[in-house]
RNA sequence: CGGGAGGUGGCGUAGUCUGGUUUAACGCGCAUGGUUUGGGACCAUGAGAGCGGGGGUUCAAAUCCCCCCCUCCCGACCA
């Protein structure tokens, strides 16, 4: 339970003039973010406690999977990326620099070269096979054009995962893992995806697919069938319904990649195979964009009023209004026992405010529920409760109050 | 990197074309006092900027000229 009088959450009624998307105009506003350059962004206490929820959910659909996570340096030497000759393909992106000693270094714009040095000095037969890890991490490119806020930034979170086996079948093996972990992750994330076949790219390999949410302010496009609702990466008619394709703008929040020996032959990554043969491993990447994972969350789950957090990763799950002072003490024993009966995480707005204000608040939060003690509760102990998303509205007690969540949570 | 729009108290803006009536205005927010109190209340008083930075023109510059920086949008780019 935390008290809003007490917390570091500031809204902002007007419109910051520096936002044109509505994600980034409503974490602006709701205090999520706070902005320190063009494509730079801090993460304030409520927009880190939605980035943490989103951490959670992508931890365990890794787990869930076999994924074991570590945390590898954003600092490189420019040195590790020259035996794939990346330190050129990515020259552009990669923010560089020298430190005293005039070494060359490197914020990492991506991982595959360290994390394939590190699993080189560990591994070294097939019995250590397969082998999936993953980091939740600080990624930096420079950008020639941040947009949107978090959806294009030069700092931002991603979550990448590398795979490791002997064969290709054992590949094949781990994409259809993380594939379906994926699905699990973005669902849980409540948001409505596409899965697209997509060209590898700078990251080589053979096969790679792209998780995409249809959104007004995506920078990709796909092309939708109106009939049989398929999507395509070219425009055409439709192979099976031959009719005409329609544009949709996509934010790609996640992508896979069959990368095949690139970086284990260039780096010299082998191991030894039953009959003692040395063999490069066969690696794949999977990305999820965490920062744009929430600005895509907010982006598809809003109103005019604000934002709508789905209930998985929304910063509290109840906000409490205290309308009537006198009741403050009395909300603040409702908000313990639903944190300690049902583990809700509950804001109590006891802030000297008035009611419109807190009630406007609440919406532009967009945390799922909206629970108001006030004349109701002065006259027959009734607590007035409102669903964000639907905005509906029903009263009970704080006994009943008990079985409104549970029914809730149990869905 | 090309094209467009901007930079004025903490935030959002007006003023810039046509220099002077500006000791820079308004709304929000903030502070103090009072009245309010269920869907962004009201009154009073008050604090807070010298107009993105630097040069220049002029009796006089937020306003005109030059250079630079920053932000947003469109495009190019995008693991």
């Amino acid at each position: 339970m935390e008290r809003f009088s007490q917390s570091f959450i500031f809204t902002t009624k007007e419109v910051p003039k520096s936002a044109e998307a509505q994600s980034h105009i409503l974490a602006l506003r709701a205090g999520l973010l706070f902005m320190v350059s063009a494509g730079i962004y801090s993460y304030l206490p409520l927009g880190y406690k939605a980035l943490r929820k989103v951490e959670a959910i992508i931890r365990k659909g890794m787990d869930r999977y076999g994924a074991q996570e570590l945390f590898m340096s954003a600092l490189q030497p420019i040195e590790m990326w020259t035996k794939t000759g990346r330190d050129k393909d990515l020259e552009e992106v990669m923010i560089r620099f020298k430190d005293r000693k005039q070494r060359q270094l490197c914020l990492g714009p991506t991982h595959e070269e360290l994390i394939t040095e590190i699993v080189k000095r560990y591994i070294s037969s097939y019995k250590q096979l397969p082998l999936i890890l993953y980091q939740i991490q600080s990624k930096f490119r420079d950008e020639p054009r941040p947009r949107y806020g978090l959806i294009r930034s030069c700092e931002f979170i991603m979550k990448d995962a590398y795979s490791f086996d002997a064969d290709q079948e054992g590949l094949r093996q781990s994409y259809e893992k993380m594939h379906s972990a994926y699905q699990d992750i973005f669902k849980e994330c409540g948001l409505k995806f596409i899965m697209a076949e997509a060209d590898p790219g700078a990251m080589g390999g053979s096969l790679s697919h792209e998780f995409m949410v249809p959104a007004r302010i995506g920078e990709d496009i796909l092309f939708a069938c109106p009939s049989c609702g398929k999507y395509f990466k070219k425009e055409g008619a439709c192979p099976r319904c031959k009719k005409a394709l329609r544009e949709e703008k996509m934010i790609e929040v996640g992508h896979i990649f069959q990368l095949g020996t690139k970086y284990s032959i260039a780096q010299e990554a082998f191991f030894l195979n039953q009959r003692g043969k040395r063999l490069p491993f066969i690696m794949g990447c999977y990305g999820i964009g965490v920062s744009r994972v929430i600005a895509a969350i907010i982006e598809t789950n809003c109103d005019e009023k604000g934002i709508s957090w789905p209930k998985e990763v929304a910063p509290y799950d109840a906000i409490l209004l205290v309308l009537e002072d006198k009741l403050t003490s009395e909300a603040l024993s409702v908000a313990t026992n639903l944190e300690k009966n049902q583990g809700l995480a509950i804001l109590v707005d006891d802030r000297g405010v008035s009611a419109g204000v807190k009630f406007n608040d609440a919406l532009l939060l967009g945390i799922p529920y909206i629970l108001a003690m006030g004349k109701n509760y002065m006259s027959s102990k009734k607590i007035d409760v409102e669903r964000r998303k639907t905005r509906e509205k029903l009263t009970c007690t704080p006994q009943e109050l008990v079985r409104f969540f549970q029914d809730e949570y149990s869905r």
